[in-house]
DNA sequence: CAGTGGGCCTGAGTGC
DNA sequence: TGCACTCAGGCCCACT
């Protein structure tokens, strides 16, 4: 389940090796969440300036224009010089000058969308609504807290939504409230200034480390250059229904939040 | 308007 | 062994 730090980590591993790089040929296998949005050979011979990220969007400069990139759920890309023939679940092959980048994602939650431009159109409504960058200077206290403050809704929905903030998914938003000893079921309008100041932290911290253990591989998530990651073995309380708690050593709760497994401490996380 | 829940997908896991 | 069923979850969108 690509989040934040699983996206990074796939972006910090192919996106020197492809910068600078010219389109050789785009193929696109079976349809994704949405079309591409132009032709793929009218990307051909374009030169890839950048590989940005935005939440859990990866962003390729073209010169000019955009890729838009989704992992998904179950996406992965990889990037080398000789790939074997495509699969069935590889969805995208874009071969360049410096090797061919391509997407593999089983159960095609995942997007390839070409733009012009990222301010109009399709881009604009996928990035648009998008909250703040946790791990950048972007992610201020105090509109955090604003944000929170105006949502009556659970704290651990809220950080799903990504309109506050970005990137946080099912495992992470677990993992800092628990680290910031909050009950993923208190409204978000109902935390205190110091509780938001603990989890604003919380977040930041734990996605850092996430991304310095290059993710976490729960299935079968690499990055680029075919590397898993480690961060599932520190979780604290992601998957772990009825283990002890690392803190009190009590066993941890599983709840349904919408359609979602929540794991929480009901010692450590106070309402 | 904010909030909630359905649907998209397929592979792994479970129970009979 | 094999089949039917459930679950995993990011994100858009229809609905309340």
């Amino acid at each position: 389940m690509p989040e934040l730090p699983e996206v990074e980590v796939t972006r910090r591993s192919f996106a020197q090796a492809i910068t600078g790089a010219t389109v050789v040929s785009l193929r696109m296998g079976q349809a994704l969440r949405w079309p591409l949005g132009c032709a793929p050979q009218e990307l051909v011979g374009r030169r890839v300036h950048d590989v940005q990220r935005r939440g859990k969007y990866l962003l390729l400069a073209l010169q000019p224009g955009w890729l838009l990139l989704h992992l998904g759920m179950s996406g992965s890309l990889r990037f080398a010089s000789a790939l074997p023939a495509p699969g069935p679940h590889d969805h995208m092959d874009l071969v360049t000058s410096a090797g061919t980048l391509r997407l593999n994602d089983p159960r095609r939650f995942g997007a390839v969308v070409y733009a012009d431009r990222l301010d109009a159109g399709m881009a604009l409504k996928l990035l648009g609504g998008l909250g703040m960058e946790p791990l950048s200077d972007d992610f201020d206290l105090s509109r955090f807290a604003q944000g929170l403050k105006a949502r009556r809704s659970a704290i651990k929905t809220v950080l799903l939504a990504g309109d506050v903030v970005v990137g946080v998914g099912n495992i992470y938003a677990c993992e800092a409230l628990f680290q910031a000893g909050i009950r993923p079921t208190t409204r978000a309008s109902r935390l205190g200034p110091v509780r938001v100041q603990r989890l604003h932290a919380a977040i930041r911290a734990v996605l850092a480390r996430a991304v310095a253990r290059g993710g976490s591989t729960l299935r079968d998530f690499s990055s680029a250059d075919g590397q898993a990651g480690h961060f599932q073995r520190e979780a604290a309380v992601y998957g772990r229904a009825g283990q002890a708690c690392p803190r009190c050593a009590k066993p941890i709760q599983l709840l349904r939040q919408g359609q979602r497994s929540t794991y929480f401490c009901a010692t450590c996380q106070r309402p």
